[in-house]
RNA sequence: GGAGCGUUGGCAGAGUGGUAAUGCAGCGGAUUGCUAAUCCGUGACCGUGUUAUAGCGGUCCAUAGGUUCGAGUCCUAUACGCUCCGCCA
């Protein structure tokens, strides 16, 4: 959330950032009750120090009863503005949680993703000298899946992977842990199951009702749980309520943890092959670190997936996310795509954020800085890799003329020295 | 699932109805000057005030209620942790 001292002394910064971002602009009437809480805190605490100095004589007083009689009539007088002042404080607080946060000043403007900029483009993508296959093509004659079987044992959006096809993934997944451990992450086996608040700190959704979250997370029925659809939720809160130390940071998470999404706004899209499903697995990269340190941090971390994406020997572009397309709690947002062969087209694989100290507010997370003053921390996110989605450009691309797949280079002493899988043995 | 114990500042740790001890760390200051020590000050949040300080006031002892003129302390519920029992990959 927005710092209310922020909003008072630049109003207008924030309209601007409700404006671009596409959220509602409540800034006038956050000011105006802001200015009535205060004026109640006024005057319950002159009222609250009168009694409080009457209290404290009671226990010498040699007449006790007028003294009693005094506090206990103040103390009426108190409840009743006290009334007032936690519905107001209510009321404001919620239109506080509605505030986005403010997009960087390099971010670009735009209404939708039709606005993001692309800002470079590694890697050419692959000419094939034959017809290439499309994913589930190349899944098929391997038989790496089971869609059939599986949409009619666990429903849509679910997949398994077999065989090779399953020995890649568990492969990619720990080879991008072992490269991040490298980087100084470390590395968290994380839960799904999670409470619903704790989604909440992480500031994807707006307001203080949690169950605006009902359309996109699962929740345990008959329990107070549901499943976390990052490991970035988990990660968020790992130090709430604590106050780190300046040199200790920053601190880098590399995080595991199978991720569970309704994909509820994503009805009849994507539904062939291995791009999304209601369940897949993802290693997350999480960082904690001083303001200061955001902006090199963003760029650690993007230069991390940007570095996934060149050991898997995947053609890949850099998007800068418009402000309307980031979200609401993002300052700036990167999304890095790789090159689909059967779609013709780069998608997204990972999605670099900075959160600046948004996240760190809702779960208190502070840090003691080196003149001794208490300080939230900021935050950021990427993913390191997903999966199955990642192999469906890793399969596309390495693609030999007889459904074989040759495998990337720095993959192979994960894959038992082999360098190529599938096609005709 | 059952029983017991616990939760106080960054950390440790006192506090049995009347203004939250003390130690360590961090930060600020003073002093000494062989690299460290000694002394003093300093909890967090909010309101007010200030150019900025200071000052003044309020709140905070896991959370939410209750009793009371007054609650860290008494009562109720909840969360979390630890120990033991049961079950279990």
């Amino acid at each position: 959330m927005i710092d209310i001292k922020f909003i008072r002394e630049n109003p207008d910064i924030v309209k601007n950032a409700c404006a671009v971002k596409n959220f509602a602009d409540n800034v006038d009437d956050i000011l105006a009750l802001d200015k009535r809480v205060r004026e109640l805190k006024t005057i319950t605490q002159t009222k609250t120090a009168e009694k409080n100095k009457i209290t404290r004589e009671i226990p010498t007083a040699t007449d006790k009863a007028p003294l009693i009689a005094q506090s206990k009539k103040i103390g009426e007088e108190i409840a009743a503005d006290m009334a007032e002042l936690a519905d107001k404080e209510a009321e404001l607080n919620e239109l506080l949680h509605c505030v986005p946060q403010i997009p960087s000043a390099d971010a670009p403007i735009g209404r939708d993703d039709g606005d993001n900029v692309e800002i470079r483009r590694v890697g050419e993508p692959p000419k094939f000298d034959f017809t290439p296959r499309a994913q589930w093509d190349l899944l098929d004659m391997n038989n790496w899946w089971a869609p059939e079987k599986i949409g009619e044992i666990c429903g849509t959006r679910t997949y398994c992977l077999m065989g090779e096809a399953a020995e890649l993934s568990l492969a990619i997944q720990t080879y991008v842990i072992q490269k991040l451990i490298s980087k100084g992450f470390r590395f968290v086996e994380c839960p799904s199951i999670t409470k619903p608040q704790t989604i909440f700190n992480a500031g994807h959704f707006k307001g203080s009702d949690l169950s605006v979250m009902n359309n996109d997370v699962f929740m345990l029925t008959d329990t107070d749980r549901c499943l976390a659809g990052t490991a970035e939720i988990i990660l968020n809160s790992l130090h709430a309520d604590e106050v780190l130390n300046e040199k200790d940071l920053p601190i880098k998470y590399a995080g595991f943890s199978p991720c569970f999404r309704k994909e509820a706004g994503a009805a009849g899209r994507d539904t062939r092959g291995l791009v999304r499903f209601h369940q897949f697995n993802k290693v997350e990269q999480y960082i904690y670190c001083t303001p200061e340190q955001s902006d090199e941090m963003h760029e650690h971390i993007l230069n991390n997936l940007c570095e996934v994406m060149e050991d898997l020997e995947l053609p890949y572009r850099v998007i800068a996310n418009c402000t309307g397309d980031m979200g609401f709690n993002k300052v700036k947002m990167n999304d890095v795509e790789a090159w689909f062969p059967s779609e013709n087209a780069y998608r997204e694989l990972g999605s670099c954020s900075s959160i600046g100290q948004f996240q760190a507010r809702r779960t208190n997370t502070r840090y003691r800085a080196g003149d001794g003053t208490l300080q939230f921390c900021a935050t950021l996110n990427n993913t390191g890799i997903a999966l199955p989605r990642a192999l469906v450009p890793v399969i596309e691309n390495h693609q030999n003329a007889d459904g074989s797949v040759n495998i990337p280079k720095k993959l192979q002493p994960l894959m038992g020295g082999r360098t190529k899988i599938g096609g005709k043995h």
